[in-house]
DNA sequence: GACAAATGAGTAAATGTTGATGATATCTTA
DNA sequence: TAAGATATCATCAACATTTACTCATTTGTC
């Protein structure tokens, strides 16, 4: 039966990942150019791809299949890194933390591996799976609506969520600071999530790379002075180191 | 076959961080030409970085980074898919729909992307994940805390998000269904959660593989008659046929 | 038994892959 | 900083695989 053996071929490939054509022609005992009939069906139905010598699987079969991540935001990862690193030293065991969306915040959570009891509240869908792989990591999602902008949740269901939780220390990111706008950030729907967390935080720190020091974006979401922490990559003018020492801020860089 | 060598050099490369070209000549016994040629296509598609005289794996910088999700469940893809595929020829334009955990009900999200004005809503991450390229799903996520068992969320605050929606069609998973025990599940912690939705949606769907019909799981959490819908892959034994065209449930197989 | 579909075998032209070669770029260290 | 060593890239010829055919034979169905 044709057929039969058509989805056969599908179902062993799915196994190996890979298959050279030789391989397939001794495993279902036909010639090379009956299964060289039966793959390209496959191939047009999109089960599986033809490469030089054999096929491989094409994950995800009928619909085509898309990246749910864009191919991620790799400009200053390292630099990102480093921030979170020193973020996550602020973190101590059995702290109940808050990770906002953003992509600097996210890199903290592979140096909270070895913390013990951490709890972690978030609304950054990149947060709750990039904890996945550390079981000792208990992770609270909020409710909410997917904004695809920033791959997180938003909408009043946060907050509602939010009220529920004694935040010890929330770590919040930002997509532009200055002395005079305060700290801002592009997206709306996020605005009112992130004031709720400065008034209700225990401690509040700001990630923010070097890029987005003396930066006004779209809309004001607090003051400088409102936060404990200020963490960045690289000692921000002296006017902001100035500004930070009076007003009682820890200025945190590598 | 090329390709094979191509993912040999990737997961070689991922054990040891950094190799140099000299080092996969040998290993691989093809010539330095041939190696620069498959670890550019690897570069190409960002799984590793060149370096001069060798290449690294890419990973965020400073801690190992670890895969958020397991080797996924590869097994009888291809007939979840087709049962995903007959849930989703259920679902009409501008319905509100849950999608339970599990890996079945997943695959239901690429169906539904040609449909106008669907809301999912979701405890399962790996739904709202996949949602992400298809801007025309409206996905609102419960909030809850994180299960690894079936990467989704669990806990009261699941019900409580599920109470502000009201819920159309609800398609549930089951690691189990018998006709003496009826519908079971492994996760005791996803039971309140699943007997939730069987009383507060307007119809309900069953989607099972053929591997899970006579099996008892851990918690029976609804009888079969409860559900409007029966959806699996293959005709199930007669007596349940029987049983449901007595109890009104509509069968669908492929 | 007749018919249609599927299979195996073979062929030439097109295309993909590989290792050798030499020109150029990059690193090292004196 | 210049020289020597090494790595990278581009090009080419040899070889392997694929494609698109044709055609005889086998298999399955009515």
């Amino acid at each position: 039966m044709k057929i039969n053996r058509i989805s056969e071929i599908e179902k062993y490939t799915r196994q190996l990942e890979h298959v050279s054509l030789d391989r397939l022609c001794d495993v279902f005992k036909v010639s090379k150019n009956t299964i060289r009939r039966d793959i390209s069906e496959l191939a047009k139905k999109g089960a599986i791809k033809k490469v030089y010598g054999g096929i491989t699987i094409n994950q995800t079969n009928g619909v085509e299949s898309r990246e749910p991540f864009e191919s991620r935001e790799i400009k200053y990862q390292a630099e990102k890194s480093q921030i979170a690193k020193l973020a996550s030293d602020l973190v101590d065991d059995d702290d109940v933390i808050f990770i906002d969306s953003g992509t600097t915040t996210i890199h903290m959570i592979p140096f909270l591996a070895n913390k013990q009891n951490i709890t972690i509240i978030t609304s950054n869908l990149h947060a709750i799976i990039a904890s996945i792989p550390y079981p000792n990591l208990n992770v609270i999602s909020t409710g909410g609506v997917l904004y695809r902008g920033t791959n997180s949740l938003t909408g009043t269901e946060v907050t509602t969520s939010l009220r529920n939780y004694n935040i010890e220390k929330a770590f919040l990111a930002s997509t532009g600071i200055s002395l005079t706008k305060g700290v801002t950030n592009i997206s709306p729907l996020e605005t009112e999530i992130k004031r709720y967390l400065i008034e209700n935080s225990t401690k509040t720190a700001l990630l923010v790379d070097h890029t987005k020091i003396n930066v006004a974006s779209l809309m004001t979401y607090g003051k400088l002075e409102d936060f404990s922490y200020f963490i960045t990559n690289t000692l921000p003018p002296s006017e902001y180191v100035d500004f930070f020492m009076a007003n009682n801020i820890t200025l945190l860089t590598p």
